[in-house]
DNA sequence: AACAAAGTCAACCGCTCTGGC
DNA sequence: AGCCAGAGCGGTTGACTTTGT
């Protein structure tokens, strides 16, 4: 369409972020909030295409963002979200409240993609049985673009079944008890939980145990020591409702059809 | 100790969607 | 209806770190 590119890359600032440039970023949001990332650069003193502002912004300054290990009732949420929406990351992180699609689609990739193929029982890509191992086609959405054969190699690589269990902890950051911007928020459209339900139940709040073992085990919480300040709902409510209207939907699922699990992907859409 | 391979994740790219005109 | 800018999304890359030899 001769349409301009979103910037252009003369003179702009690539790769990681500095300090000094978050500091701008943050100073700029807070005074003048989200929004035109076009000419934001500009007026935070900022040598940084829109694009790079927001990505920033989103995946790592908000400041609801939560950081820290993926638990294992988001974990194994992923692993459903994904069997039922696909590789939807945002709709996905929209039910993983301060969870960016960034990190999810980087989990996935990285950890759940790897553990779904060691387990050898399904197809991470349709959670399918595989009907033999099969090398993962790896899609090329753009044919034309050449890879070097150290990245091709690396992508091989990536598709063996190796198995390695490292412990990822993303440094402790920041997480307040801003409401959640995001308007797909699960949270915001159906749950409704007041504060001291989540102060009483903890920072994980289920009451059911298997939280605070991994409290312990990281002598941390989400990875960070301060986040039990907040008052804000957790992430576990809104995980134990879905797990239920899940857990529902499977039941009537293996004696009847696809259609339940199908209508509860649409809910989500919406 | 040095190097290579593998793993991780922040950042980028290019596309689509949406709303205003 | 068509164009455009802004925003958002998913796929991919590449720098850096960790692990293995």
């Amino acid at each position: 369409m001769g349409r301009a590119p979103c910037c252009s890359k003369v003179g702009l600032h690539r790769g990681p972020w500095t300090p000094r440039e978050d500091t701008l970023l943050t100073k700029y949001i807070q005074v003048h909030g989200e929004g035109h990332w076009r000419s934001l650069p500009k007026k935070a003193g900022l040598l940084r295409c829109g694009k790079s502002c927001r990505l920033r912004w989103m995946n790592y300054l908000r400041p609801d963002i939560k950081r820290g290990n993926i638990t294992p009732d988001e974990d194994d949420l992923i692993i459903r979200m994904h069997s039922l929406l696909g590789n939807r990351w945002s709709l996905i992180a929209g039910r993983l409240p301060g969870r960016t699609d960034n990190e999810i689609k980087n989990y996935w990739n990285t950890h759940l993609v790897k553990r779904l193929r060691s387990q050898g029982i399904t197809d991470p890509g349709t959670h399918r049985k595989l009907p033999e191992p099969v090398e993962r086609e790896v899609k090329r959405r753009r044919s034309n673009k050449s890879t070097s054969n150290k990245k091709q190699n690396k992508s091989k690589a990536k598709l063996l079944p190796a198995e390695k269990h490292k412990v990822h902890l993303p440094q402790p950051v920041r997480f307040t008890s801003l409401p959640l911007p995001r308007n797909d928020s699960f949270e915001s459209n159906t749950i409704t939980i007041s504060p001291s339900q989540g102060r009483d139940q903890g920072c994980f709040g289920n009451g059911d145990g298997f939280l605070v073992g991994d409290n312990d085990r990281y002598g941390l919480v989400n990875g960070s020591d301060r986040e039990c300040q907040s008052p804000v709902p957790t992430t576990t409510n809104t995980l134990e409702k879905l797990y239920e209207e899940y857990l529902q939907l499977l039941e009537i699922d293996d004696r009847q059809d696809q259609v339940h699990l199908d209508s509860f992907a649409d809910s989500l859409l919406v």
